[in-house]
DNA sequence: GAAATAACCTAGTAATCCTATAGGATAATA
DNA sequence: TATTATCCTATAGGATTACTAGGTTATTTC
């Protein structure tokens, strides 16, 4: 399951995407707007602001921005940083790998297998979407 | 992330897949095999019984065995008893379909449409592997 | 019939994670 | 100097996960 903060964050992005005007959007204004709370919200936008997504402003006329126009934003790096893996266990993890503990072998673990063939069609998509695909519709 | 409860539950079902002889197999046998709690598999097993993939017999002699022969075993409906919904949120799940708090309107939701075809690749995998698939390697 | 075997079942618990919330510090602007 | 808005740390409550405990029931073997 998708975390909230996940969802909150990508809708976020999405609405700062969609800004017309390039100025800094306060985190009041999306909080309102996509029926968020506004604390929460800001320490999303913090760890998206950390992880270099996004570019901040302080005092009047303040506010987040995007540091990259939506075609570059790709779906798989954020993802990434508000979800975590993108694989549904950590032995078939790219940029999370862990072995398991249980598994004396990984190549002959059926669920391995099955796996990695859910992590390479997920990320497929992800990889191949942009923030501007979100908001193109 | 996948529970472990999934991941030994799929585990068990692969050991009693590959099982040459059509006989029970111990709760215990398969736990010390796979290197899960015994007690933990217990409870997992059960519930897998209850779904309908396996049957039991008890006393001496008695053990799980498949109900389905591997092939009729679909990893879609497996995972939807042990894991519980494919899809990563709520509102695009086919069989755990809830409606989102914050969201008024579901098709203008950029989140909520890049996890429909998330959920569409990941299903079309679990829809058309079954566990004679996951030992065959 | 008694003992052994193995599944059945309910309940509880420790640890971790999620979803926030509180409250002040800092920086920019008017 | 007052206002605005982000920055930052800490924490709390609830839910979920991953087990564990302890006894019950049914079947088989001696």
């Amino acid at each position: 399951m998708l975390s909230k903060k996940t969802k909150y964050g990508l809708k976020a992005l999405a609405y700062m995407a969609k800004q017309k005007v390039k100025a800094p959007v306060q985190i009041a204004t999306i909080a309102e707007s996509e029926n968020i709370s506004q604390k929460y919200l800001e320490s999303i936008l913090l760890t998206l602001r950390k992880s270099g997504f996004l570019g901040s402003k302080k005092g009047k006329g303040g506010g987040y921005y995007l540091l990259k126009s939506p075609e570059d934003i790709k779906m798989s790096a954020v993802m990434r940083i508000l979800e975590g893996p993108i694989a549904m266990m950590p032995c078939v993890s790219l940029n999370f790998y862990e072995k398991c503990d249980d598994c004396p072998d990984e190549n002959a673990c059926a669920v391995h297998n099955l796996m990695i063939e859910v992590r390479d069609s997920t990320l497929n998509i992800f990889n191949n979407k942009s923030l501007a695909d979100l908001i193109s519709q």
